[in-house]
DNA sequence: AAGTGGTCTAGACCACGGC
DNA sequence: CCGTGGTCTAGACCACTTC
């Protein structure tokens, strides 16, 4: 018989949700002060606030000092992706993942890479296009330019026994980066190595990283037909 | 000067940041516990706390009770999406919104959609196909199958004034939902809608959400070539 | 059994930003 | 100015999980 001794934040985050969506706080209204709530609900104000705080984050308040919080309108959904290791992601289907390294060369960058992180034009970069194999299928091809003069090691790096992806990871933090998700058509080197017909749809991931200022890695991923990136709202 | 009083949970934070990046504490060590990290912070465990879990949350660190806190190995990257409605998507980019509806039908929802949802094989759906238009140019093909046995306004609401993406937001609240990302190809009435020719790369997301137990809408959009999401790491 | 994280409380001070 | 959310503290109890 579990007479819960107290309210916890849970509590408040359901509830609240349960009077967003049914409208007992309508879009765009003005709800209680966290004060107030904690009366209502019999807890404490941080209890309270922790609550609000996780909706707002989530998108479904808005939260403003002296303005207090309103339950926004048109809630902008925030969807959370997972970027697995390839590898992982292969092997957690249950496949078995093969690596093979296509290329790798230090060389000038390509003219948009070297415009987006204004590099000296006499500076190279290490270069490196791999694929994965999922169960001897190929899963995605890995286009990669990593800033050596930063990660310095990167040019001592076996890069046929490790996977530039994971060696990355392991070996190339960063302090923030960016990423695109796209759609784009097989060129005759992709659809070749991917094993599909020029022109095929392929989902593009690319992936650059930064360590504050300077820039470190430029990854493209192009994946293999029927590739999906799935989350939940 | 600002002598500050006391240590933020962001100040932990940023510590906590540069001893994992620079190996001062190396990936898959454990570290301290949460009363002798306040210790040597000089703040409280609560503050110690929100910290650490912030960081847990973004996959930066593994926490569990008894067994404590330790550095990530393989760090799996967390980004979070917005999705915005696609008027305001166009909008904030300083295009001129249109919209048009294209198909409206009450009807029996394909085969996959009856299975996946489990309906009754005589329950009809509410059908919408709408192309959304930036400065004049397609966008955006928007494909909807609305459960009215759930959201009955549905079947009353003027998709010709009202554009079904943003009716749906403020209409049919959810508890969750699925979305998925990929790429397709697109077929003869796409390209036709899109203005590109048959078998371009067009980029896909579909949304499915529900209301505890009961499904509400499945909506599956095509997007013109060019479009990508982005987000930071 | 015992150590660790997870959370709640009451009270306090502060920072922001409408008014 | 002053109401509101943002956060910190100290102390407490609890839940989980490993030992």
């Amino acid at each position: 018989m579990s007479l819960k001794s107290s309210i916890s934040f849970q509590d408040v985050k359901v509830e609240a949700r349960r009077k967003i969506a049914t409208r007992q706080w309508p879009p765009g209204d003005l709800i209680p002060n966290e004060e107030d709530l904690a009366l209502e609900f019999g807890c404490s104000r941080v209890t309270v606030n922790r609550a609000l705080r996780e909706l707002a984050e989530s998108g479904l308040l808005d939260r403003r000092r002296k303005a207090g919080t309103r339950v926004v309108v048109n809630p902008i959904r925030k969807a959370t992706l997972s970027i697995p290791i390839t590898r992982h992601e292969i092997e957690s289907r249950g496949h078995k993942y093969r690596y093979a390294l296509l290329l790798r060369a230090v060389t000038a960058p390509p003219e948009p890479l070297a415009r987006a992180w204004k590099l000296r034009d006499d500076i190279n970069l290490l270069h490196l296009t791999s694929l994965h194999f999922a169960d001897g299928q190929p899963f995605v091809i890995e286009d990669s330019w990593i800033n050596t003069s930063v990660v310095k090691t990167a040019l001592n790096a076996d890069f046929t026994a490790t996977n530039a992806n994971e060696w990355l990871v392991q070996n190339a933090p960063f302090s923030h980066g960016d990423i695109t998700f796209s759609s784009a058509c097989a060129d005759q080197a992709q659809s070749g190595h991917l094993k599909v017909t020029c022109g095929t749809a392929l989902f593009v991931i690319e992936r650059v990283t930064w360590d504050q200022k300077k820039p470190i890695t430029s990854v493209r991923l192009h994946y293999a037909p029927g590739y999906q990136i799935r989350t939940t709202l």
